[in-house]
DNA sequence: CAATAGGTTTAGCCAATGCTAAACTTGTGC
DNA sequence: GCACAAGTTTAGCATTGGCTAAACCTATTG
């Protein structure tokens, strides 16, 4: 069988990147949703679970279902037919995430792109950047 | 029941947004892959599963089970036990990869993050960004 | 040319994320 | 203060993407 292995090291380092990917992925979600929450909360005073479904483009059942899985991760609390709110440790991840996607956003903005665009594309973007990255987007806005 | 509705066209916007990003996730997999099978070909002459597999960081058998469904899905052919080949839709995903890769890659780098760094989120950038996005980071590294 | 080591596939499991349809609360309005 | 409409939750299903362990090929080598 054929057995070469000509650069050991970079196979390594791109399965590392995969595997972040890969686990980045759980937490985009769980992201998704908190930040969401947060805005509804904001926005309206309460987050109500067909709210988010309705915003997230999911049906209702879905949304219970991650809200359980949400409040098991300590991220929100809720009562049987009662509206959503979010811990502390949630209220923190939406903080995060919104701090991403506003430098995310803006950087995009700044680079030319129309509003749509900037704003379809930092809310895939936001979950992938690194904080290296985030400051080098930063520092680009504030050279500007 | 609490039935307010005060920005009704926000909404759909968003949605549509994760939408988006839900479908993308899809085929981003899949994108992965065939983009790693094609670098194993050009590199090595032959992409084995079990390469595939180590580099993606992930088990054989998940390998042999994806493979499956890109089979379906018209992107590879494989016979059992031999090595993977694309098709032509395969390789069409795979220099559209590359080509996205690229220019992500070589945008954070000219944005002046590291080289390990701009490797790993451009990996997990590349399926996030329009085309109207790429089209404004070739032209930042054109003008630089 | 047969044994065997080592790469591949199958089988069977799990968790996450969606869905629809049916059952169940709640709060309003009569 | 009860009925009912509208909003919520449960139940049950499907798919994707991962895993381990066991069964299975293949090609090298003695």
């Amino acid at each position: 069988m054929p057995q070469r292995a000509k650069r050991p090291g970079t196979a390594k380092i791109r399965s590392a990147a995969f595997r972040r990917i890969r686990a980045d992925h759980s937490s985009e979600l769980a992201e998704d949703y908190v930040e969401l929450i947060a805005d509804l909360i904001d926005e309206k005073g309460e987050a109500r679970g067909s709210e988010v479904a309705m915003r997230l483009g999911v049906a209702n059942a879905t949304v219970v279902k991650t809200m359980k899985r949400l409040q098991d991760m300590g991220l929100v609390t809720q009562e049987p037919y009662r509206s959503i709110f979010l811990t502390g440790d949630g209220w923190k991840m939406a903080e995060d995430g919104r701090r991403k996607h506003k430098i995310v956003e803006a950087f995009l903005l700044a680079l030319g792109i129309s509003e749509e665009t900037a704003r379809i594309d930092s809310e895939g973007i936001e979950h992938h950047v690194s904080e290296e990255t985030l400051r080098a987007m930063a520092r680009f806005l504030a050279r500007k």
